[in-house]
DNA sequence: AATCTATAAATTGTATGCAATCTTTGATCT
DNA sequence: AGATCAAAGATTGCATACAATTTATAGATT
């Protein structure tokens, strides 16, 4: 069961902070949860050392909230957060794909559609890695390394949010209609009509979850 | 001199953390310069846990490359980071300034001005760190906090390349003049001439700074 | 009961110590 | 000389230890 013990020494904090990054992401961690580090290291088979380096890392990313001898929290949600994520992914994700399209295969766009294939026959639980896995396969032929890690970044956050939504709204269906429509998109090569839509498809989500999220 | 001693606890880490970005950024420790733990540790008057976790901060913003059991080196530069932080850059800025001209006061304008004059009154070795205040000073009303941290870590990685062309380069008077031109725009009141100014800014800069840093 | 206060418990921050790993050095061999 | 290799030295990774700080608890006071 320990994951811990399978790894080499030298990136205990990197595994931690990937195994926090998916508890927290996942929604297995809620908002406001207090992250003691002692628990932590008992829980990961290590010390508090490599787990305090793993929360820097999760506080540069915007998933950890870090206050001086008072400890870590699972940052909280919030519709401002959500409104900037949304605008920064929309302004990055176009960058990536504009730049991307150029170098996509067909064999690549086919990677995408089976993705969007499993999106349509897996549980909603499973809706936020996949759609990070969809966007993420098509903008990877931009070859901009650091670009992508940016988005990628912005996924996980925005995941959350996806996360309390997504079990009332009926989010799915729509987001799956629009996903084709990206994909006709690329096969077609038709760039402004694949940014057009890819645009559209952050914002319109970002809308949907906004006003999920202040009314409840 | 120790500037830690200063300092409160639970905050080294950050300190640090900031103590050596502007090591970094400013081209004290050049790249590729190996950053040793213990002598870290002994500089700044702490132990290596405190300089460990400022290190992780660092290697999030991409100022720093750590190898497991290596230990950690100030990041390279290399042509195809400086041109994906253009790009970037490009894309969070023209966000940032659409955002907060709606709210952008005279008064906030004449001190991004009163910084253009300090610009081309001061030596071009202050040139990094103030066109990094002029323009988050434009951007600032735009109240988006993590866009401007973006922004402002993608401004930190693009000053180290601006540090080493800049004592060749004649680039400071041209910059100087898109400066007042953006500066005018904002007065004007004219959103889109301000944005077409600092798309163009700053992609000319990437471009030069490119051909550069291929020469060199 | 509510508020304050003092103490104890819990938790974090940092220093130190030691084992694992990497790097250097110098002897040996070809 | 150059290659090879073992041992010493340097450096990192992590665990433990302890002090500083916060949080919880219980008693005293109004």
């Amino acid at each position: 069961m320990p994951a811990s013990t399978t790894h080499k020494r030298g990136d205990r904090a990197q595994h931690l902070a990937e195994a926090l990054r998916f508890s927290i992401v996942s929604g297995e961690l809620s908002p406001g949860v207090p992250l003691r580090q002692e628990e932590l290291a008992r829980r990961y088979e290590t010390s508090r050392i490599p787990v305090r380096e793993a929360l820097r890392l999760l506080q540069a990313q915007g998933l950890v909230h870090l206050e001086p001898n008072k400890g870590a929290v699972v940052a909280p949600l919030d519709a401002a957060e959500l409104r900037e994520n949304t605008e920064m992914r929309e302004a990055a994700e176009v960058l990536a794909l504009r730049t991307a399209l150029p170098h996509l295969s067909n064999a690549q766009i086919d990677e995408a559609a089976a993705i969007q294939d499993e999106i349509e026959a897996s549980d909603v639980s499973e809706y936020g890695r996949l759609n990070k896995s969809f966007h993420m396969t098509l903008y990877g032929p931009c070859d901009r390394p650091r670009l992508l890690e940016h988005i990628a970044g912005l996924h996980d956050i925005a995941e959350r949010y996806l996360g309390v939504a997504l079990s009332q709204l009926d989010y799915v269906s729509r987001s799956s209609s629009e996903h084709r429509g990206i994909l006709d998109a690329c096969y077609a090569r038709d760039a402004e009509a694949a940014i057009t839509l890819t645009s559209r498809h952050i914002l319109d989500a970002g809308r949907s979850l906004e006003q999920f999220l202040v009314r409840s």
